[in-house]
DNA sequence: CAACTAACTTAGCCTGGCTAATATTCCGGT
DNA sequence: ACCGGAATATTAGCCAGGCTAAGTTAGTTG
């Protein structure tokens, strides 16, 4: 247990190229991909506009148009326009895409549940006790 | 701080979201991909078969071959044979592959580095004691 | 030696990124 | 009133990286 930042971010950068990989295929073989389960969590609360989501998700706008395209064939979203300023289209659930969404959810917290259940409890406290730290990571 | 493993994996699943993110952009404009850097980094003890790869970085044995044409074609591995089996191609790293392996690594961890520092010492603690949990996560 | 199995490679498809180029629409200054 | 620049999206074309199916070559076994 060193606090040599060094031997932290070796060890770390080992542990979270794993973890990748484990919720790349986490989701393999469910309804939507992981990008699309992402997606469609951001439009929750209600509709979002294009650069908006972009934004959130770290991605470029023509990234972004394409997911929505796939998730409007799919009809799980529908395109809308902003009274206000005609530039701008609004993105939100239909009702099939919010079924979906938390559809989805069950299935991935039931999974990453399982997985911490098999761990001991005081494993688990240690997870809790780091999110924050890991949270914090890359916000600079 | 709750104990619940439900709520536990709501946000380490939103922190593991977010965290997928930034190791995607943290690579980004290096000379290697993520991808390619962790396969130079299975070759770094001696030479590898192509079945041993793939295993390790959990792909099928196609993919591993288009991303070791791909570091060949870079000058950064080199194929071989096995003297006993004809059927193996075995891989290994060149100097040159060596040297670009040590430079991305300390690229990346320099990086990393930087944001550790960042943190609270309690904080880089809690991210140290809560390693082995989260290493053992999708184990099962 | 024929048939099966193992190790790879090739071909073709998908998702999901990116940049550059193209509408549209809005806004600000003359 | 209008012209030019900024903002919002989309389309087109490229690349990485994953998959399956099919083909090749080499060992293994009855």
């Amino acid at each position: 247990m060193s606090d040599d930042p060094a031997e932290l971010a070796d060890q770390l950068s080992a542990v979270l190229r794993h973890l990748v990989l484990l919720l790349r295929r986490t989701v393999a073989g469910q309804p939507v991909t992981s990008q699309q389960y992402s997606v469609l969590g951001s439009l929750e609360r209600g509709p979002r506009r294009m650069t908006s989501l972009a934004e959130e998700h770290a991605v470029q706008l023509p990234t972004m148009t394409v997911q929505i395209n796939r998730l409007q064939d799919a009809g799980l979203v529908a395109r809308g326009s902003d009274p206000g300023d005609a530039r701008v289209r609004t993105v939100e659930l239909t009702g099939e895409g919010r079924e979906r969404l938390l559809a989805v959810r069950r299935a991935r917290n039931a999974h990453l549940e399982r997985e911490l259940a098999a761990l001991t409890e005081q494993e688990r406290d240690a997870l809790a006790i780091a999110l924050p730290a890991l949270a914090k990571l890359g916000l600079g």
